[in-house]
DNA sequence: TTGCAACTGGGTCAATTGTCCCAGTCACGG
DNA sequence: CCGTGACTGGGACAATTGACCCAGTTGCAA
């Protein structure tokens, strides 16, 4: 094995972590499959870090942290430029949201699998906390960008809808993740966005 | 250990599963766990059940089987006879489901770390599409009741309606599971109610 | 009452898994 | 070029866990 900084390691083995989450589970997610799939000893991972507890954890941070909105801004305008409604963009959105998951279910299935890990013990309810509020956060910023372009106004505070809307996403990722229901999906895209669209009055 | 016959075995070990993952977690509850819940040797366990997979397998069935629509028909008319329209029907029947989910959280966690863990596994993929199967089939018939009571027609087929009230609902459950927040809760009732409701036309 | 099959208790086993250790080896600053 | 400390490979260990086994025991039918 090639020698690398302390912090390298953490970040191959965080990386092999998730790869190997995703495709086989978080059960199955043994210090040994991940050394395996980083291609290391098993000496290196407890060098690298305490537990595999201590791994987790930093494993959902990192996600956590990475998770991008999946509308930009700039999209958002040229849809608006069209004359787009705000429901419009909204649904947009989601079907954009639903084309993420659908490019890379097993990612939102590991996304899903370590929010209830973290949920299932006090110490780590936090980090599930923490997802979740970026989660709003990142949806926030979208929100305020929609309303702003299409001359309307919240009427409730923007974070609130935002946290609508995560409950809707979820709902869409887990069904479909359950039956694979494409047609479906939309459908509830579409209401989804319909119902948030609905929280907001021109301005 | 008092005698009980081969079914009221399995039973008495089902339920004591359901309480060990409802409480620690699907990945604690070993065989030891469980048997240790229901006051029975280890032996016992293995005369019922060949192993451990099967009686995870089975409690799938059993709590699927299990769930009970949350809102009762004769509720429903009650409403409509006072002038309830379906928005608020649908509303209300949001709103008890979450009343049933807070006064059993440890339940419905249980209930999505089974679905998980049907997913994880292709033989049992089908387990999982069975329990949302179920979810669905609970609510086409207070959907049907609610708009014969209302006076309104659904636009979509009962099904695909209910589909959507399922996303919803499962949506309100993962995201207030994570911050227990209430008011956040009951606004995506609302906004779900609104959403559905507006896939029906008055006859 | 008696025979027996259903059932149970307690112990055992192999496999898995998290953690740790130690003898080496390699990169790099002096 | 060399010493040293960072790093690695391989092995070891205890704990946990699913599965199993067998010698008994007990309820029940005849």
């Amino acid at each position: 094995m090639t020698r690398m900084s302390a912090a390298e390691r953490r970040a191959a083995l965080t990386e092999a972590a998730l790869r190997v989450v995703s495709r086989e589970g978080l059960a199955q997610a043994t210090t040994r499959a991940i050394v395996a799939e980083a291609g290391m000893s098993l000496a290196s991972f407890h060098y690298a870090f305490e537990s595999r507890d201590e791994l987790i954890d930093e494993l959902i941070g990192v996600v956590v942290a990475r998770e991008r909105k999946a509308i930009a801004v700039d999209e958002l305008a040229a849809a608006a430029e069209q004359g787009a409604s705000l429901g419009d963009l909204l649904e947009a959105g989601m079907l954009r949201y639903f084309e993420h998951l659908r490019e890379d279910p097993e990612h939102e299935q590991a996304m899903l699998e370590l929010t209830q890990y973290a949920l299932r013990s006090p110490e780590r309810h936090p980090l599930a906390i923490a997802q979740y509020a970026r989660y709003v956060d990142l949806l926030v910023e979208a929100l305020a960008a929609a309303a702003e372009l299409t001359g309307t106004t919240w009427r409730l505070p923007v974070d609130q809808v935002a946290r609508v809307l995560v409950a809707f996403s979820d709902g869409l990722t887990i069904t479909w993740l359950v039956d694979r229901d494409d047609a479906a999906a939309a459908r509830v895209a579409a209401a989804a966005a319909d119902a948030v669209s609905r929280m907001a009055d021109p301005r």
